[in-house]
DNA sequence: TTTATAAATTATCTTTTGTTAACGCCTTTA
DNA sequence: TAAAGGCGTTAACAAAAGATAATTTATAAA
């Protein structure tokens, strides 16, 4: 039912998580796989699952006034989907949520992972540390926004996000670093004629 | 003791304490206050405590390497100022966190207030609160960086921080938006004269 | 493999921002 | 009260970024 494979693909989710914890959880989870260009989360939705991504990659979305779609977040392997607008703010998502690659999920209804986690206490901490990963990395964004240039930010970005060059669009990747991606290409180059 | 004033005073730090639940944390609590351009935090410092802001306004801030002091956060009454550097990544302040106004504040220890909440499950629910608040805010400013111009992103920080360009220089909110204080100052003046 | 489509780069031009410095205004300090 | 310092505005110039379109390169589809 539940092997160790699975165990050791999930246990990047928190440290302090001992194995019977792992098996509450999972016992409770799902398995599911998006395609490429699927979503997890429609604009709109209301879905209240947490995903848990065991393979792939995942970008946030929306869409502007002028119908282009603008992309705020890339979530790789070992870290978590949700819709924040539903369970933060408690309204439907403003957010899409596609798979860029094809990607494998744990997932769990939102309630249900309350109610699990009430139950069992040692959840309670891997739930603060999801909660602070997500606290720390946004803040660290904000201060790379104030502190950094844009060039700066995106040497920040692909040393924090090894390997994402060659697994993402560079569009996306300007999106997400604030700037157009004809602005972005003109860093890089700028960036190899240093060297 | 604990008279009612103080109880409405700290009411707005969250919205399902009973009263019993506010009396603990009040017990356990320190008062103090600070002085205009006094430090609630020093860089490097190990300050361990959480501080709730009753009245005032202190900012957060670093300094670079042309020795050029950069805001990165305002924090005015009913709201937590702590030490994130030590709290969530047992670190030592990279910030000053420096009283802009003359302000009052309750602390607690961290390790103190881990304490009382494990002893008080209620004050669990206000703790989820603190740190669902504080990533709601982070998370809000990293979506305006990605989706707005700095002058979209000025209207809606005087929007949400109203009154807030009285109380403060304007060059410390230039840091907060990003931008240089003559490129704000810049752009109040072609908001002006749109209007 | 060829064709069609999309993405990244480059070019051109416009707009905005950064940088530095000067000026006037206000507040603080001597 | 006078002097000093800090702040916001403005100016002038340089640098960077946005917008748009053309070109090249890469990717996907037929």
């Amino acid at each position: 039912m539940v092997d160790l494979n699975r165990l050791k693909q999930i246990y990047k989710f928190g440290k302090e998580l001992s194995l019977k914890d792992i098996q509450v959880l999972l016992k409770a989870a799902k398995n599911s796989s998006f395609n490429k260009k699927e979503l997890l989360i429609n604009e709109g939705s209301k879905r209240n699952d947490v995903f848990y991504i065991k393979s792939g990659l995942v970008r946030c979305f929306n869409i502007n006034d002028k119908g282009e779609e603008i992309t705020l977040k890339l979530i790789p392997e070992h870290q978590v989907v949700a819709n924040v607008d539903l369970i933060l703010f408690s309204q439907s998502s403003r957010f899409f949520y596609e798979a860029l690659e094809n990607t494998e999920v744990f997932f769990i209804d939102y309630d249900v992972l309350q109610d699990l986690v009430s139950r069992h206490p040692k959840l309670e901490t891997n739930r603060k540390y999801v909660l602070q990963r997500l606290l720390k990395e946004s803040m660290e964004r904000v201060e790379s926004f104030v502190l950094l240039t844009p060039e700066e930010r995106y040497l920040r970005f692909v040393k924090d996000y090894p390997g994402i060059t060659n697994r993402v669009q560079d569009k996306y990747i300007a999106n997400v670093l604030g700037i157009t991606p004809v602005s972005l290409s003109r860093i890089r180059k700028r960036i190899a004629t240093k060297n």
